[in-house]
DNA sequence: AAGTTTGTTTACATGATGTCAATTAGGGTA
DNA sequence: TACCCTAATTGACATCATGTAAACAAACTT
């Protein structure tokens, strides 16, 4: 197997990465204690890592192959109706988000110095906001979208409503249970987004 | 006038520690830089500040106070009914989270690595949640608050809503107008929780 | 067994925070 | 004016983290 040492260093370190980054936040934890923590030495860490802000991206990148987020949002595309993906869209969410929260935040809280970390926070809110406006033109394309709401504001919305940060004040915070967090947010963007049934 | 000379100093060190921190964040700024913008030097910044996490903490401090916070929150304790106050509480919001965005949004990046900021975050969130609760135990008490909805659990989502963060993703990301951002909030939240009308 | 990749060790440059001591400048008061 | 006290400056230093470099050792490949 090709480089399956290398690939196992790097491993360790990333695995020592998440815990720390997580426990203390970017500039709470340095390089010569992940590495410590990974058994590899500090110069190590620059063999498969530009810097430490290169670490922490290569972290969030792996945080989320781990967590398997596509089989996540294979029930969305596969749903039969604009409604059902549309719940199935927000289980995914309430499923995702306490796995990735915690790299995802401090991905968040070191963007405003590191342009590595921006890049990739620019990344991830794009490719969820994506996900969400097809949900959008979908109810669209199905008749159902509430009126006064284009496509692209209806995105908006359900995007920033569906965020990491609606996560962290609701469960993280407000120690919301996830049951009662994803109905909540079931019936919210249902009454917001979704047209009422016409009265026959 | 007593230590008015101190007092000048402390504020020109504010003033420019307020721009550069908005400008490139905790990290990416050092205290050499504000000290030569405020025109003082280095060590003159610890006469007033314990370390540069305080200063971050003070200059959040000296913003609301210039922001004069408590002034527009006004006309929310004098509104005549639960939903007047429920639109102007939003309007005060949708006033003041302009004004205050982007050292809180540093305040709240630098939180995770840094006690001060935590402590002052924490400070904030829970002053800006007593107030929506309030709001809401107002709705209850005109029998308005929508079924369902435990004053606290009402008080949570709007609190949420009503965040740093719904602001940063609307207002900063997607580049709603201020108008269009304060009607959808209104609107949304007076659909979610405000009982309707009984029918006659 | 030889050669290449990977990782270690040691050392160093740089830059930031935070502390100290000695000295100077400013403002108010006798 | 002379004096005093506070505030600010100057220069030096300790500490710590990131990032770079070179020489050496270990581990895999072929």
């Amino acid at each position: 197997m090709v480089s399956s040492r290398r690939q196992q260093t790097r491993s360790k370190i990333l695995e020592s990465a998440r815990r720390l980054l997580v426990e203390r936040g970017f500039y709470g934890v340095g390089l010569e204690e992940v590495a410590r923590d990974a058994g590899v030495s500090r110069q190590a860490l620059y063999l498969h890592f530009k810097s430490k802000a290169e670490l922490l991206v290569a972290t969030a990148q792996y945080n989320h192959e781990m967590v398997g987020v596509d089989e996540i949002l294979r029930p969305v595309s596969e749903a039969k109706t604009a409604l059902e993906a549309l719940d199935a869209g927000i289980a995914a969410y309430v499923t995702i988000q306490p796995q990735i929260y915690d790299v995802a935040s401090v991905v968040y809280a070191t963007r405003r110095s590191d342009q590595a970390a921006e890049a990739a926070w620019q990344d991830r809110i794009a490719f969820r906001r994506a996900n969400i406006r097809q949900g959008m033109e979908r109810l669209q394309a199905e008749g159902i979208l509430a009126d006064g709401w284009p496509v692209d504001e209806a995105a908006d919305f359900a995007w920033a409503l569906l965020s990491t940060h609606t996560y962290e004040y609701l469960v993280v915070e407000r120690r919301w249970p996830m049951d009662q967090f994803l109905s909540r947010l079931q019936t919210i963007l249902r009454r917001i987004l979704v047209a009422e049934p016409t009265e026959v």
